[in-house]
DNA sequence: GATGTAATGTTATTCTATTACACCCAATCA
DNA sequence: TGATTGGGTGTAATAGAATAACATTACATC
């Protein structure tokens, strides 16, 4: 993995460290607050940080079908619906998938910037940046539940023409 | 329309106005430009201005239904993306659903409230909060192309319990 | 009228997500 | 013990959102 363009890793980075740090970080935290990371849910959380490109429920099901068994539509909603309760994932609302938090139960919203060409999605947690969402929001009294900050584009590793798609 | 709440409409105002308001920028925005506001893509921007919640592409079909013959999924479609290009209508990704455009024609990428509880969306255009976000994609050397911020929640209007919805 | 292009019509299909109900299993308690 | 309960999963059917591919029509221009 070349440096120079953190934290937007490449697309064929080596990430096993990825997958192990998330998978550790999930059990840690479903255990802090009795949780059961069953094995689905664990084998799904695995799947999505399989890369950092957000991926689609079907796609996941479909990777789940070459374990053997093909789960049904349902199973895979309710693992992601877990998962992204418990702030494990992040739900990206302009593609209809679901990409590994950073920050894994951690309420800070993010913001998600998203590669048009080869995919990868990154997240950022900009606290003046959610404070000036608040502030808005506040100005015209509307209570704030939830955050889409979601910003497509295209990342450095792409701009410098070596598409990694 | 009571004041007080601005700029959060009541869900049930009238308004016949913001209807006729958006048609008629929209002819002035599309004669200026050379484009044609067919009957198709005036009566769906119609549609859409019926009221201030975002509506999806198929509660349009089902209006358009209504006026006497059924169009298809594609011609809806591509209304829509005619409306969303020249800035007429603002697509809600976080919930697969069109609203009119505050600002046809405008450039200008906007923050979108929803309510969860009446579904009325109001739009901003904060430049300092864009700014924000440019600078900071500008610090990962990330070239943006699309901003998504939509905020839920709950709208003043229905805070004070008289839910209009 | 011939031509080229934009717009619409039509059919089928793909992708995304949920409803409703059945079943299993482990924890709890009468 | 066994009855109950609740969370998790299995399954079938369906709803909802979006697009592909191709045919046809409308319209401006030459």
């Amino acid at each position: 993995m070349s440096a120079g363009h953190d934290p937007f890793p490449s697309v064929r980075h080596d990430h096993r460290a990825c997958v192990d740090n998330a998978l550790h970080d999930a059990e840690t935290l479903c255990a802090a607050q009795g949780l059961r990371l069953t094995p689905i849910r664990r084998r799904v959380l695995e799947l999505i940080w399989q890369g950092h490109r957000p991926r689609g429920a079907y796609e996941i099901l479909e990777q789940l079908a070459a374990d053997g068994h093909k789960p049904s539509p349902p199973t895979v909603y309710r693992a992601l619906d877990f998962l992204v309760e418990h702030r494990l994932v992040h739900r990206v609302n302009s593609r209809n998938a679901f990409v590994g938090c950073a920050r894994p139960g951690d309420p800070h919203p993010a913001q998600i910037f998203i590669c048009d060409r080869c995919g990868v999605a990154v997240e950022q947690s900009d606290g003046t940046l959610q404070r000036r969402i608040l502030r808005n929001a506040e100005g015209m009294h509307f209570q704030v539940r939830e955050q889409t900050v979601e910003i497509a584009g295209v990342c450095p590793r792409c701009t410098e023409g070596r598409h990694e798609a």
